[in-house]
DNA sequence: ATAGAACTATTCAAGCTGCAAATATAATGA
DNA sequence: TCATTATATTTGCAGCTTGAATAGTTCTAT
C-alpha cells in the first residue's frame, strides 16, 4: 500500500531525476560546444577562452564589457587579455572619456586572426544536427529557462 | 564599394552571430546551473565540483565511472576525490575483482551529507520557469544536439 | 604461455576561474 | 565643496581542468 506521502515523495524524486537529466544535458552540451571551440582555436594557437575573447572583440570594448560578453568575472578577463596582449593580438588603450577604464582595440594582426577564427568556428557547428525550426524552438526555451 | 572578400566575410559573420546566440545561450544556462550548484553546495562547505561528485556517488563506483558521470577527465576525478577523502566523505577501497581500479564508497558522514546535498539541490531548480511539457521538448532537442 | 595492446589510476605542468581586497577614478548628494 | 558611494581594473589566492607522462594491471591474439 502506498500512502499519499510516499506517493508525492516518489513524484518529487522523479521530478528531481528529470531535473538532473535536463541540467546534465545542458552541461554536457556546453562542454561539447567548448570542446568544439577548443579544437578549432588550437589550429590558430589559441586556447578556448582566448578564442572566446577574440570572438567578442568586435569593436572597442572596456574590460567590463568583454567580461560581460564572455560571461566571466572581470579579473578573469584581465588574465585572458594579458595573454592576448602578449601575443600582439589586442591592445589596451586609455579610455577617451573615463580614466578608470581601458579601451580594448585589436591590432592589425588581431583583426586578421579574428577573421580566420570566425571562419573556423563557423564551419561544422555543434548545432548542425538541428533544423532551423528546431534551433528556433531551442533558442526560445533556453531564453525562458535563463532567469 | 564592397569587394567579394568583404561580402563573404560579412556573411560568415552573420552566420556566426546566429550560431553564437544558440551556443551562447547554452553556455550561459550552463553557467547559471553551475552557479546554482555552487551556491547550494557552499552551505555545506562543498565546492561545486565536490558537490557534483558527491551527487553522482550513488553506489560503489570506480574513478573512471565517476569521471564519466561528472563529464571530466579521470585526473580531475582524482583531484576532487582527494578533497572528499580528506574531509572523510568518501573512501577509496581496492576493487574486489580488478586490481587496477579503486572502489569509491561513501562513509557514514558522506551518506548523511549527500542526503542533505540532494535536498538542497532539489529545491528551487534553475529550470523552474519551464512547464513539464516544455522541459520534455527541451530535453529532446538537447539530446538531438548532443552528437 | 606470452608479447603487445588496452585499461585504471595517479602525478605534474600549465592554464582557467571566481572571490575578496586594493587602487584609482567617477558620480552623487548634503 | 567635500564626503560618500559606486564603478573599472588589477592582484593574490585557492581551487578547477586538461593533457602528457608514468606505473601497474588486464585483455587478446597468437
Amino acid at each position: 500500500m502506498t500512502s499519499s506521502f510516499e506517493g508525492s515523495l516518489a513524484e518529487a524524486e522523479a521530478q528531481a531525476i528529470a531535473e538532473r537529466n535536463l541540467c546534465g544535458l545542458v552541461s554536457a552540451l556546453s562542454r561539447q560546444i567548448e570542446g568544439h571551440v577548443r579544437e578549432r582555436a588550437a589550429a590558430l594557437d589559441l586556447t578556448a577562452p582566448q578564442a572566446t575573447a577574440l570572438r567578442e572583440l568586435t569593436g572597442p570594448l572596456t574590460m567590463r564589457d568583454l567580461a560581460d560578453r564572455m560571461g566571466c568575472e572581470p579579473s578573469n578577463a584581465t588574465f585572458v587579455v594579458d595573454r592576448l596582449e602578449e601575443q600582439g593580438i589586442v591592445e589596451r588603450r586609455p579610455h577617451p572619456t573615463d580614466r578608470r577604464a581601458k579601451q580594448l582595440v585589436l591590432t592589425p594582426e588581431g583583426v586578421e586572426l579574428r577573421a580566420r577564427l570566425i571562419e573556423k568556428l563557423t564551419e561544422g557547428s555543434p548545432m548542425a544536427g538541428l533544423t532551423p525550426q528546431e534551433q528556433t524552438t531551442l533558442q526560445e526555451l533556453l531564453q525562458r529557462a535563463l532567469h
